[in-house]
RNA sequence: CGGGGUGUGGCGCAGUUGAUAGCGCGCUCGGUUUGGGACCGAGAGGCCGAAGGUUUGAGUCCUUUCACCCCGACCA
């Protein structure tokens, strides 16, 4: 295993830091085509822990799972004006299959709305059939101009869910159910707090009526877009036709939604809560929440570490026992809080001696020397205090980078030193918008639930709302 | 799509005025070690991104080309 001595400072060069800390922990690697990445088996694991969670929420609401081809035909893309647009640059397309010209170009997915409500249409004729409520995980290919590791692949996994109802109502109710099953993941898996609101025009989902969002804050001050959900009105339904006839016997086209949740979202977990030793991962999405360490690998306390371990494992902690050889002690606890464990026992001859183990902490380093009785509770108990405390340093940061201003030249000042969210109120005209954009790089990222109006922070007219403004990844 | 950079053992790099490759880490084996990134010894591993050219001779010079990374504009 190959990891550098020196891993650049997080406070010196993010980017550099972060680009490493993605290969040094084992996470990811660059895949041989531009843009993609490969998903080490320590990365996937984190993944695997969010889609645990997250199914299980969907399915508690009555989502079922189902599987959509990769390749949609070109005819159904462009069955919706302004979802074509607004995928057009950014896709692939296949030509040639079987060494022959396609008669129809494929589009690999950047997204299944098309592909999925061709289906839809088949499927909904009655106001029985309503409502469907589908999940897929899957991967999707976005071809953009500039990559990072997990926060921007060419092909990326997700989930995607699409809901076909019989009324707006209902779709609302469950555009704003999925944004609340995201929230609750970034609250108690991910610890990262963040901002909820709706986008803008701009910057609403290409063919939705409105999206909502969850924007979480990156050290740097820029803010990512970790989570939507879309509720896409009546677009689709026109555009694929799906109807269906209501107790009236009158046809109907049905209310849809849309919402996702990407790998994207780990690329900010890295980051936000990572240190100059490394990753620190929340408990909740830890593949390995304790690893335990031997001082020495003789016989006499291995079987004492596997005891440990046994007590772990049966209170239903993911505890690993570190025996590899050739590695010094000082090199594996490197190694280890390089790749984010939340806890490390060490067992030596004083532990054993005294039927205790030393218990470190690495959120903040704290060392515990606990009697082995206790180990489990104290283990479970520990783990709880480093989730919560992972949670509140995000939201510290969080809420010191938020501002407000209602002046334009405080906005600027702001955009160009700390950066951040800030609060500022927006008449919803594009032009301002794009105007701010152009003079300082921030965009809106979503309305506050604020109901006080202000004037624009731009053109000071009258009943503005008020909007979270940042820089995005 | 613009700007910058880099391609040489697995990784990071060196290679001068051209003379058929070297260092560190890692890896393998043996031994000594082990409470914060151990040490000694012996090994394995590279036609220098690709193609063409100049030359007695090219990692090095010329031309073309490909790829990737970083920074911007576009985006989950």
């Amino acid at each position: 295993m190959a990891y550098d001595k020196q891993l650049p400072k997080k406070s010196d060069d993010i980017s550099g830091w972060y680009n490493a800390l993605m290969l040094q922990a084992e996470l990811a690697e660059y895949g041989p085509a531009k843009g993609t990445m490969i998903l080490r088996p320590y990365g996937y694991a984190i993944w695997e822990l969010v889609q645990q969670k997250l199914d299980a929420a969907f399915k508690a609401n009555g989502v079922e799972n189902a599987y959509f081809p990769i390749f949609i035909p070109e005819s159904l893309l462009q069955k919706e004006a302004s979802h074509l647009e607004g995928f057009s640059p950014e896709l692939a397309i296949v030509t040639i299959g079987g060494g022959e010209v396609l008669q129809e170009k494929l589009i690999i997915r950047p997204t299944s709305e098309t592909i999925m409500y061709a289906s839809y249409s088949k499927w909904v004729k009655s106001w029985r059939d309503l409502p469907i409520m589908i999940n897929q995980w899957n991967n999707a290919v976005r071809w953009e101009k500039r990559t990072y590791l997990f926060l921007r692949t060419t092909e990326f996994l997700w989930q995607e869910g699409h809901t076909a109802h019989a009324t707006h109502d209902e779709a609302i109710v469950t555009q704003k159910w999925a944004m609340g099953a995201y929230a609750q993941l970034f609250r108690d898996q991910y610890a990262l707090p963040g901002y909820i609101g709706t986008k803008s025009a701009t910057e609403t989902f290409a063919g939705a009526s409105s999206t909502m969002t969850y924007e979480t804050l990156m050290p740097g001050g820029k803010a990512l877009q970790s989570a939507t959900s879309h509720d896409l009105g009546q677009n689709f339904a026109h555009a694929f036709d799906i109807k269906f006839q209501d107790k009236n016997s009158k046809t109907e086209f049905v209310w849809q939604t849309s919402w996702g949740l990407s790998t994207r979202s780990l690329g900010g977990l890295f980051m936000v809560h990572g240190d100059d030793k490394g990753l620190r991962l929340p408990p909740e999405l830890a593949p390995i929440q304790a690893i335990i360490l031997p001082i020495r690998a003789d016989d006499k306390f291995m079987s004492y570490a596997d005891q440990v371990k046994s007590r772990l494992i049966d209170s239903k902690v993911r505890a690993k026992l570190d025996t590899r050889d050739g590695e010094s002690l000082g090199f594996k606890i490197n190694k280890w809080e390089l790749k984010g464990v939340p806890l490390r026992i060490e067992i030596g001859a004083k532990e054993q001696a005294d039927n205790k183990v030393k218990i470190v902490r690495r959120d903040n380093g704290k060392i515990a020397i606990v009697d082995v009785d206790k180990l489990s509770e104290t283990v479970e108990n520990l783990l709880k205090q480093i989730q919560d405390n992972l949670y509140k340093q995000a939201i510290d940061a969080l809420e010191s980078n938020t501002y407000s201003t209602a002046d334009y030249a405080d906005f600027k000042q702001q955009m160009s030193d700390s950066k951040g969210f800030i609060k500022a109120n927006w008449c919803g005209n594009n032009a301002c918008e794009s105007m701010i954009k152009q003079e300082t790089t921030a965009t809106t990222r979503c309305k506050t639930d604020s109901t006080v109006e202000g004037n624009c922070i731009y053109c000071g007219k009258p009943h503005a709302s008020e909007w979270y403004f940042a820089q995005s990844y």
